[in-house]
DNA sequence: GACTAACCGAGACGGTACGTCTTGTCTTGGG
DNA sequence: CCCAAGACAAGACGTACCGTCTCGGTTAGTC
């Protein structure tokens, strides 16, 4: 039993090949001129062996770029001190990332192919935008347990506001994304975050709900 | 002088054709499926003259929607009271129209359009999220005004935390824009954007910078 | 009444670079090796321009070499003075095309459009078998009325031999069609054709029939 | 010595299997929509094996149809009594093989298949031309030893007619390959072959030769 | 009232890319 | 060394749109 499937083995070479193409391709020309021929020429691959292993071009890019690029840095931010040094550190790496031409042109191509393709959607949330989300909140987190902020904040939503205002700057792609601005929020979240022991004898926001 | 030009004039009713059937379209397959030829066919017009009056199948969408949507809501906050009050209202009527199936899928078209347009993307910006955006910061500007908020916070971060973490989720994930989550964002900006007169002793956030 | 259709007319340019391009192509390479895209690349044309005024490949080939092959010769015999000296004169003009490497090749790369699509089979045969049928029974008949052949011949039968053991000889091997050839099959049937008064006496072949 | 050549023996059930499923697939949907990887497949049987035996899908299809196929009758005609008698025995045989879905659809497809392979066109005369031409010579010569022909006509021009004829309108496939067409061929051919004694005196086909 | 300029619909044009099919070769594991 | 399975590079298939270019025909002014 469990006899090994027959036939050839998939190519690893081919695979390499077409992935390596289209973070070329894209990279030089954007998500819209992207094609399925030009990755195949490129890489020196039948266009069949790109349809045989992917259901669609978009998904080509993803695993192109999510899986293999090392711009689009994902590591937590650090616990070295206090939540506004680390998250500070943290947002000014992304800030490089984005402004830069190959980070913004990838996550650019990214949301390109997510808008017109469900299933790459699906993988860019599971691959980018969750893990960032969950890795601000898991900061967050840590900081309210040991008290640096406080324990009742809606902390999903701070983790929204920090990733949706850098983002989507980014992706309507007319303003520049800086490190003034990530200053600006943090600030403004970081107040909204310090324990409200001190703030209790202000009503104006929270009375009526 | 100023004659005026000589010959037939534009023909307000295959304008108005085109930029019905562009909008129809686009609803019923997305923008990934537009065609020039398709809303060409639909509006019982000449192809030539969609491109004799528009640069390219991303502006005739963007004239289509951003000019001629009811459900793209711009109305500005209203000055009616407290600020927590006014945003939140403001944010509901919002939410209503990122959650439905006419503003997400309209937003989205724009977007992807944006995403292979420079001009679009421009015309997206000065027409929805610049317009979005200074409203925002014109609201809370008054309530900053009257004392009712910190008159040193960077609005302009506030607004884009508002109008980002709101249209990112949509683009990302529709299904979890939601009242509460538009809720726990005002909760936690307007604790953010109380004077600050009571929180001086709190040096984290910004002594060093 | 009568309104003339709308639109561009056709191209006659194009139409006449691809039937150049397709006469140039099957010549070269043979009709297996005769593709549409080959065809377009050639003409200088797109494909779609073939797909929209011809149904196939072979019937773009078959307008190319029937209507426009000078070397498918296709004049009658003439009638200037025996039937013998005419018929024999006629077949030893069709033995240089059929010897000659562009008749032959032409007929060829005709038989074999044919024989994988009805449609070319009936023009063929419209605009080349039967005609050249049509002309051999027609100088017979002349013949048979002056009285040089007998008048109760089958002549459809005495067009059949000599057509078809011409062309067929020629698709299988081109390189025996000689003039010898055709003289010994004009003996044959001449002989048959001879008026019957002089051989009642012979009963053998009619006898049961 | 003579040491048997080592490896496994060549499985004569492929074999089978590749010429069954060939003529099958050929007799369904004809030789332009015979593919190799249709034969291999209906035959349980990988493509290289195919490519391993034979040069190309025609000589695949020709050894499936020539030495296999029962409707190909090629027996010579019978030496029972009189020429005429058994050679129009012999031509109604064959007629009827031409006039039959089967018959004339397997010689078609030879035919296609030796228009584009000259490799089948060879093995085709070969195995069904020559052998044909030559049953119809010999018949005309043992006919022409015992006077009951004459013995100095071309028989080989004899034979081309005969089998031209009946080829050469089957192909093209416009009109029916009837017994009386074959009939009258034969009556013609009959006519020219008779002994030439009775018609010396008649000099218009051969006097000036 | 004709002229002229710019509009309009229809639709053919040369192209590019699509996703599929087949070709002939190569690779894998088993007989 | 053979075999079935099946991946591979190549390239043609027929289709969909692209953006451009006629083609008649329709409105407007201006002479």
């Amino acid at each position: 039993m469990a006899t090994t499937a027959p036939g050839r083995k998939r190519s690893e070479t081919a695979r390499l090949a077409i992935l390596d193409a289209a973070r070329e391709l894209v990279a030089a020309d954007g998500y819209e001129n992207l094609t399925i021929e030009g990755i195949a020429s490129r890489a020196g691959v039948g266009k069949v062996t790109i349809y045989r292993w992917w259901p669609s071009k978009g998904l080509v890019l993803a695993e192109a770029l999510l899986d293999r690029a090392p711009v689009i840095n994902t590591r937590p931010p650090a616990v070295t001190g206090r939540i506004a040094d680390d998250l500070r550190n943290w947002l000014h790496d992304w800030v490089r990332v984005l402004a830069s031409p190959e980070g913004s042109s990838q996550i650019r191509a990214l949301t390109s192919a997510a808008s017109d393709d469900q299933a790459v959607a699906v993988r860019l949330y599971e691959a980018f935008t969750a893990p960032l989300h969950t890795m601000i909140v898991q900061r967050l987190g840590h900081a309210a347990q040991i008290g640096e902020i406080r324990s009742d904040a809606d902390l999903e939503s701070a983790a929204d506001a920090v990733v949706g205002s850098l983002l989507y700057r980014m992706l309507t792609r007319t303003e520049e994304v800086t490190t003034q601005r990530a200053d600006g929020l943090l600030d403004l979240l970081l107040h909204g975050l310090t324990p409200h022991s001190r703030r209790s004898e202000d009503p104006q926001e929270t009375a009526d709900r």
